[in-house]
Formats: C-alpha cells, structure tokens, sequence
DNA sequence: GATTCATGAGACATATATGTCTCATTTGAT
DNA sequence: ATCAAATGAGACATATATGTCTCATGAATC
C-alpha cells in the first residue's frame, strides 16, 4: 500500500454528507464512525473540520453541475430540462442541500459559483416563461424557491421510504410544472 | 422590581429562534448578545441549553396550534381551510421550522404532539381530496411534504426582501393548489 | 430615600470537540 | 515473503461552549 486509499476517502465523504445532514454539527468522531474509520484517519485525509467542510462543497459543486449538465445535455425544450434536471438533482439532494446549507459559509469560491448558478437558473427560468412554461407574472424567485424546495421535498419522500427517487422527481416535475403552469401548456 | 421580566423572557426567545435558524448550532452567548441581554441572564431564565430548546419548541408549537385554530376558525371548506392556515403559518415560519428540526430531537412531548398534527394534515388532505381539492392520486405524504416546503419557500423570499409575508403567502397558496389540483377545481 | 431584586460583567471550573502525536497492526505492492 | 505505507487505537494538549458563582449596578416598589 503505497498512497492514500481513495476508497477510505470516498467512505468518509459519502459519511460525512450522510452524517451533516441529519446533524450539521455533529462531531468528527460521528462521521469517522459513520465512515467505519478511525478519527486520525479522518484526519489524515482532511486536516480539521473546515477542510473537509470545504472538500464537501467542492465535491457537491462538482458532482451536481456534472450530473445536470450530463442529464440535459440533449434536452430540446425548457420544459425537458427543468424535468431532466430535477431527475438529475434528486438522487444528490444531500449534496445540494449541504451545498445551500453549510457550503457557502465555508468556502468563498463555492459561495462565488452558488450564485452564478442560481442566477443562471434564474435566467433559465426567465427564458422558460417566454417558452410559455409558467406564468410571466409570478416573480422569478419564487420559481426558483419552489424549486429548490420541491427538491428537499422529494428527498423527504425518498428517506422516509414513501418513494423512489425516480417517483419523488416525478412527483417534484408535476407539482413544479402544474403549480406555475404558464398560459400556452 | 420584584420578579423576572416577562420582557426579558420574550426578548431571549425571539433572539433564539432567529439565531438557531441562521445557525443551529450557534453558541448560547449569541444568543444572549442577540438578545441584548448577558450570558447570565439567560441561564437564569432557561437553566442550560436544553431547557432552552425544549422551552422554545413548546412555544413554536403553541404558537402555530394557536395561529391556524384561529385562522382557520370559520374555514368553510378544506380549500379555505388549507389557504387560510398558509397564510397563519407564513409569517411564523421560523417556529415552524425550528419545530421540524430541532424540537423533535429535545422533547418527547413535542415530538409525539408533533406526530399528532402531522397525522391531522394527512387527514385533512385525505378529506380535501373527496373535496376535490386535491388529485387523489398523489400520495398523501407527497402533498403534505410540498405544504411544508412551500411554506419554507414563502419564508426564503420574505427574508431575502423579495415578497411580504402575504405576498409569499398567496404565492405558496397558488402554487399549491394549482399543483396538486383535482379534477373539481 | 430605603429596600428588593433582576441584571451585567466577569471569574471560574467543567465538558466536549478538536487537532497532534505515537506505536502497533494491517494491507497492498513487489 | 518482504517492504512500505496507510490505518486504528489511544494518549495528550488545546480550544470552545457550557454552567455556576460572585459582586456591583440599576430599576421598580414601598
């Protein structure tokens, strides 16, 4: 064994986002637990608790950016990449969640992309309405808010075992299509 | 004068709910200075922290049964009733939220009466259903999760200044209804 | 004006989380 | 099988939050 394994870091990642999210401020001992690792471990992989913080961000950044750039890469409408985005996002709304949570108040870059990205989402949705997919006359914030809310909501149903991701998108893409319906759907 | 000051009290209180939802983890000092009022005042009024969570979900949770009962007094349908109680819940959304997410972990009591109102809106959406305010083939726990989420939506566009509390109300209504319409409405 | 009591400030001890270090053990590569 | 490196367990010091206490101050009551 000559470096790191990147298996023992994956674990406390995959750890660490489980563990944060029923806790934010659970201990480093918690997640190393969790992650089945020893607390130096922890340590020797992310040196205090603000480095893994930002790491996590970073990874959440990264991992959601990637997965609905993959998902609507093909999307044809608006309309197909909010639905394709919401099935991108909902198996990750850990990540997102973390992201909006603790993300941006550790890290200024990530702070930085968070809102370059909700703008672009803003823009999208600004575009969208003109495609007639909801109202022009609610403001666009809201739009954005529901979103992101259906998202954690979805992710409710998923941990509670009353859904799929899959079905818990769906059910996020008829309530967020239907609930700001524009005129011409 | 000769006892504690109920304005003390009130101010303590107020200065937790709006640190613990910026940060729940936030130090009882924060509090206190949040408060206008010193670390010793608050543990005299609330022995440790515990004491200050549980007090504080028990007021979240007095406040919010007390805020619909009377909003909804004279609700002559479950759409009424359901828009009604949005518009109730609104503006306490922090109780609400400092309920669902910290009140449950501290006190029993809580938590089981918390069980109760939740099975209450299950209900409530399972009757507004024959209503035909809601499409009866959404999952009940999927309407009663976007209730909720809509309601933390309405309450991130009134702190971001984007809406009032009625504005972000009738919105979360709107989008509500309209996205989990039945086929009567 | 005298009294009473809540308050503010700060000292203090304690508990918990954090971060470092050591050393024996295990694991993967050669 | 041997070696190098990562790991686990635990000791240790430190930082921060917590909870208690004391004392001086200020405000309300009499």
């Amino acid at each position: 064994m000559n470096q790191i394994r990147p298996s023992t870091r994956d674990a406390i990642i995959e750890a660490a986002f489980l563990v944060f999210a029923e806790n934010p401020g659970a201990a480093l001992g918690d997640v190393a637990a969790r992650a089945g690792v020893g607390r130096a471990t922890l340590h020797r992989h992310f040196p205090g608790r603000l480095e893994l913080m930002r790491a996590l961000a970073k990874i959440a950044m990264a991992e959601l950016d990637h997965a609905v750039a993959q998902a609507t890469a093909d999307a044809q409408s608006y309309e197909e990449g909010f639905r394709l985005s919401l099935e991108a996002i909902v198996p990750l709304a850990n990540r997102q969640w973390f992201l909006a949570n603790e993300g941006l108040q550790v890290d200024d870059e990530v702070a930085k992309a968070y809102r370059k990205s909700r703008s672009e989402l803003c823009r999208d949705i600004e575009l969208a309405k003109q495609e007639g997919l909801f109202d022009p006359a609610l403001p666009t914030q809201w739009i954005a808010e529901t979103y992101e809310s259906l998202i954690y909501a979805a992710w409710s149903m998923v941990r509670a075992g009353d859904a799929t991701s899959n079905q818990a998108a769906d059910l996020a893409w008829r309530t967020f299509s239907n609930g700001l319906k524009g005129m011409s759907k």
